[in-house]
DNA sequence: GGCACCTCTCGTACAGTGTGCGAGTGCATT
DNA sequence: AATGCACTCGCACACTGTACGAGAGGTGCC
């Protein structure tokens, strides 16, 4: 995961290609179902064997490290997002960054990728360069157009990560409003500034909440954005 | 690190205290140490135990598990951060953002952990008690304090967590502007959006584009929470 | 003094991880 | 028939977090 120097499998030539056994398709599907059931943690190269019915080291043939196959469903990953084209840039923009956070939720795992792993792939590559187009259209110049892209994904990969975490942390027990409500209440029981005005209610539809929380900060980023464009 | 079930060391009674030996101070000290010099990846118990003249499995008399130790040393670095008082609340908020970037910078580490683990510590509350105080006296209202409040720590997250990526995977190979520059040629050959209007000078310095990008986009957020406050 | 108890340390062991190496298999070409 | 390539995989290594249980040292009570 951590990274010793830079490469990536997409800037190098894969296998020749043309096998009767496994494929890099095949193991990158597995891979993804392994990832939804069981999550980062639950992806050993051992368990990604037996799934294909094969050795474990066989992967090795057609990946360099866990990492390489790592940037490829990551790439998976990007290929499941919206990048709508011809309609105006805020809307655009809005169905990007709604899609983004679908697929991370769908995918709870790929919020361990995303921003840590160069997103070289075609995939990744097919909405920077849509979203670069996108920008480009709404007025930004230069540089700027590249600021804005980073600031619009920076905003969707920072609020939804930690829904994720949260979604994924609460996975495992029914979620009980009453007993969060009381456990925030032991947490904040010293600092009077984070109770006051604080809706409880919200506590019954945390996601509802998450939501319109996200759709708030979506909203400013793109009006913030929106200034910003050369009058 | 993926939690089973939500719990968090902050919201049990610690162990008695008044011990002889170690500590948790002493632990967390330790920590925080060899995460600077090796990364998350090099904090391992057993590293941990040597560098403190322990034995691996000593600590948890004082931790529970890793997870919990990680929520401690995630605490402290909450307590790096500036939460400025008295001050207008763009001002606040910028300071806040940039310190909150400075210290990711600083740790590295940290931005596997952000927007993870719970942030429950004393000084993760004091940093959300404050920010809660600066954005209702900038003049936010109800649920939007919460909404603004995390609108920003969201982008502050996405924005610097690749920052952080990329100076992770150039760190232990010299960086070369030339390289750099074939490398992003070579990924984009097939997307010609991805060349329009690309500054390649960009590539000389990449940290203080960094920097400008930050900026570029914190001001957008701030732009547009402004236009949500009420008239 | 003797005994119980509590706090704290730590060696050992277990079940897992990624992956380097080298032997082995089967097919295609010469 | 022989050579070589494409591919598979068992084994081994060094490492991980941590459960468990034995033991050490101190304190308080009878």
């Amino acid at each position: 995961m951590t990274g010793k120097q830079f490469t990536s499998v997409w800037l190098r030539e894969p296998r020749k290609a043309a096998s009767p056994g496994l494929s890099r398709e095949e193991i990158v599907r597995a891979s993804i179902e392994l990832l939804d059931a069981e999550g980062l943690a639950g992806l050993s190269m051992r368990k990604l064997g037996a799934k294909l019915g094969a050795g474990a080291t066989s992967i090795y043939w057609y990946v360099a490290h866990k990492d390489e196959l790592l940037e490829l469903v990551y790439d998976e990953v990007w290929g499941e997002m919206t990048m709508p084209e011809d309609v105006g840039w805020r809307e655009a923009a809005s169905v990007l960054a709604y899609s983004m956070r679908q697929v991370m939720l769908r995918h709870p795992w790929s919020a361990d990728l995303l921003g840590r792993l160069p997103a070289l792939g075609p995939n990744a590559m097919r909405v920077a360069s849509g979203m670069r187009r996108m920008f480009r259209q709404a007025g930004f110049e230069g540089l700027d157009v590249d600021y804005a892209g980073s600031t619009l994904t920076a905003y969707v990969y920072g609020r939804t990560l930690p829904e994720i975490a949260w979604n994924t942390s609460m996975s495992d027990r029914e979620y009980d409003p009453d007993e969060m409500r009381k456990m925030v209440l032991t947490a904040a029981r010293d600092y009077p500034d984070m109770l006051e005005g604080l809706d409880f209610d919200a506590y019954d539809d945390p996601s509802a909440i998450q939501a319109v929380a996200f759709d708030f900060g979506l909203v400013s980023v793109l009006d913030g954005l929106e200034r910003r464009l050369p009058a």
